[in-house]
DNA sequence: TCTTGAACCTATAGTCACTGGAGGGTTTAG
DNA sequence: CTAAACCCTCCAGTGACTATAGGTTCAAGA
């Protein structure tokens, strides 16, 4: 039996964090001891672990949510599993598309900025006047602007998500 | 003079999103109607579109507050926006890196299930097991798990900004 | 002029995945 | 026994939005 603080030694996962995936469900509530701290069995570390790699590769908490029932049924078909894995893919491959975009005009701003004053600055100047754009970067989606270093798919699907419940 | 929401279908910013920006400090408190109705002018259309475009690009709400300070001083000297424009691009490289890692793993993990069943499932069997993955992935950094699609770096600096002030 | 629907307002809370702090209780080692 | 480390719940904060409730104003059409 582990406690909190020795769960998350082993799994690098911050104890108010345990706590957190306790409350959105992805583990289970555990044993308690007597003074009403929490006793985890090596099966909750194991599961933890899932939750973890699963998180590092940017799965979202529905997701993993979605892998651990998956998981705990051995005769479904795998396919749900494919499917979410190969939309997190899609995902990512979409965010890293957007974001050579970005860094493209970013590197393009950021080297023709030989002004000494923010009066001849051409950071400031780019920023000001879209017309400087070499490239289309922006998105004209949602309406929202919290599309850069975020994916506004995300987002966009969280909703539809949300909608779906 | 503009309304809120003439202003929002110029620039591709919500309404609420303006009204954000404002209570932000991004966007000064325009005039009102005898109705109480936000009555915007047209530098004010044009503050909106810069912070749209550096949106667009990834800044942060901080650092486009900077900017704007900064533009509103032509005589100041432009190393700062050069700065901050070149920690975006470090920042938006580094994340870029990231990416491609986890791109990697998932299409690996994602192609390799050939499985019918979750018991021959590959994508459960490899976050299951963390000694099948062929990279390294994840991040032993902060120990928290909020590594993936999102840099832990904007999130370590937030703190690092938090603790100086 | 009146009516009605669209647009506007403020206040408050939610989204996502955590993270931090307050105030207090439990466990462990010296 | 004592102090430090660890644990607990509750509540709020982070960043950049986004949504909803309940009410007011505006503008167009009859």
């Amino acid at each position: 039996m582990y406690s909190i603080g020795e769960l998350s030694r082993r799994t690098s996962v911050k104890v108010p964090t345990i706590r957190y995936y306790e409350q959105m469900g992805l583990i289970d509530t555990p044993e308690r001891s007597e003074g009403n701290q929490r006793r985890y069995a090596r099966s909750d570390l194991e599961r933890l672990a899932f939750i973890r790699h699963a998180r590092d590769l940017g799965f979202t908490i529905d997701a993993i949510r979605q892998l651990i029932d998956l998981g705990d049924h051995a005769e479904r078909p795998c396919a749900d599993a494919d499917r979410i894995a190969t939309e997190q893919l899609v995902s990512v491959r979409t965010r890293i598309a957007q974001l050579r975009r970005l860094e493209a005009e970013l590197a393009r701003i950021a080297t023709c900025c030989t002004g000494e004053t923010i009066g001849e600055c051409y950071v400031i100047r780019a920023l000001s006047d879209h017309s400087l754009c070499e490239s289309e970067h922006s998105h004209a989606a949602s309406g929202g602007t919290n599309l850069a270093l975020e994916s506004p798919e995300p987002q966009a699907l969280k909703h539809q998500i949300h909608k779906r419940r």
